[in-house]
DNA sequence: CGAAACTTAACGACCGTTAAGTAAGTATTC
DNA sequence: GAATACTTACTTAACGGTCGTTAAGTTTCG
């Protein structure tokens, strides 16, 4: 597999560090980037300030280290996810239910991400985001193009069917990791159900002829 | 129609007031509500600090007053577009083409809403943008509703149906009305696209029989 | 006159960050 | 093998800066 992943950070070795960076994700995921405090994180850790800026650099340093952590974890079950299984829509399947199983665990981690993404624009952080998501994106968007390639799927080019499978794959996560018991809401079955959707539509007519334009040229989409 | 806007709200009269309000766009939906100060708003309206307090109660009246004012326009837009059309199929695209085409006029406008909404919960906020987006969700409901009741739509429940189209929608506003030229994206012919993709999908095999698991009770749905 | 539309000048609270010091362990040197 | 130097893992106490907000006074105009 070629270099994909982000610059190499040194994972928590440290005890300390590591409830600080779980800490850390708990009240960015719950109040987000500007809201949480260093102060509410080391309180929540039992330690005092001062510690925080012996581990991290920064508040920043703090979150990229905690968003690459986490992200490096769920990229590597994706992209394992992908390689174990065979043609587009079973693939498009095994992300879907892979990405609900991951985040159906851990639910801190997709209100982390998607309400960073989603959300207003940090100056530090925002390009970093980019980048993260660049990366899942263009797992998607390797398997649209294999699946045009096949005559498996029609309809657009790949970066806007990878927008639209992202659309609904993120947002449904995003939406309900926000409600109670996210958990019992991120199921397989929603997941293949939405794959299907996304093959087949809801409509119960004669399908129409569907020719998505072209997604204006971005340099981050190959 | 029925009572389904918000408690009424006094818009601006006054011209400082407006600019007050305009500026508050400007910098709300470039930063978000958090990092945009008071001082910046004031700065750029060209006023001193206190007259922003002579017109507002707080800077969370100010936000909300905004949203209020811009949410009121665009749902009675939405409303009237619904109206004005006829089946389902035609009702949804007219749905996606009035949103992208209001988007498109002032961007500014979903970004805020969309940034705030899928952001970080904000304490004072996040109810009041629930209940704002819950009104825009109703109107997509009801035609869902109708679209099942006719036999045009299969597969699943109205508010699960609302919940991916919503996803679609909302979340390409969000996307591109990031990037450069978002009037030059959110176009007439990508609203039709995907709304086909809705209904239709983008698989080229047979279509499987569908069936979205039913969503999960959640007290603000009908 | 008096209400409406502003200004100057400050308030206290919280923010991220750090200088300076300490206690405990570990390697190094004589 | 005891004294020394050094590193690691912390502490107390404060720094300057920005935040939202307001008390009190002034101009403008019907």
């Amino acid at each position: 597999m070629t270099e994909t992943t982000l610059a190499a950070v040194r994972p928590p070795t440290n005890d300390t560090e590591e409830r600080l960076l779980d800490a850390a994700l708990t009240l960015f995921a719950e109040k987000g980037y500007e809201a949480a405090s260093v102060r509410e994180i080391i309180e929540a850790t039992g330690v005092t300030r001062p510690v925080l800026y012996y581990y991290c650099s920064s508040k920043e340093d703090l979150f990229k280290r905690l968003v690459h952590w986490k992200h490096d974890e769920a990229y590597r079950e994706l992209a394992k996810t992908v390689t174990g299984t065979n043609g587009c829509a079973n693939r498009l399947r095994a992300i879907m239910r892979g990405s609900f199983a991951f985040c159906a665990t851990d639910p801190r981690v997709p209100r982390l991400m998607f309400q960073t993404q989603f959300g207003p624009t940090i100056p530090g952080i925002a390009e970093f985001m980019a980048e993260v998501a660049r990366l899942r994106f263009l797992i998607v968007h390797r398997v649209m193009q294999e699946g045009l390639d096949a005559g498996e799927l029609s309809g657009g080019d790949a970066a806007s069917l990878s927008l639209i499978f992202c659309c609904i794959m993120d947002q449904h996560i995003n939406v309900l990791t926000r409600l109670p018991k996210p958990g019992k809401r991120l199921t397989p079955d929603l997941a293949d159900s939405l794959v299907n959707v996304f093959l087949f539509g809801v409509g119960s007519g004669k399908r129409a002829t569907l020719s998505l334009p072209p997604f204006a040229a971005d340099p981050r989409i190959p």
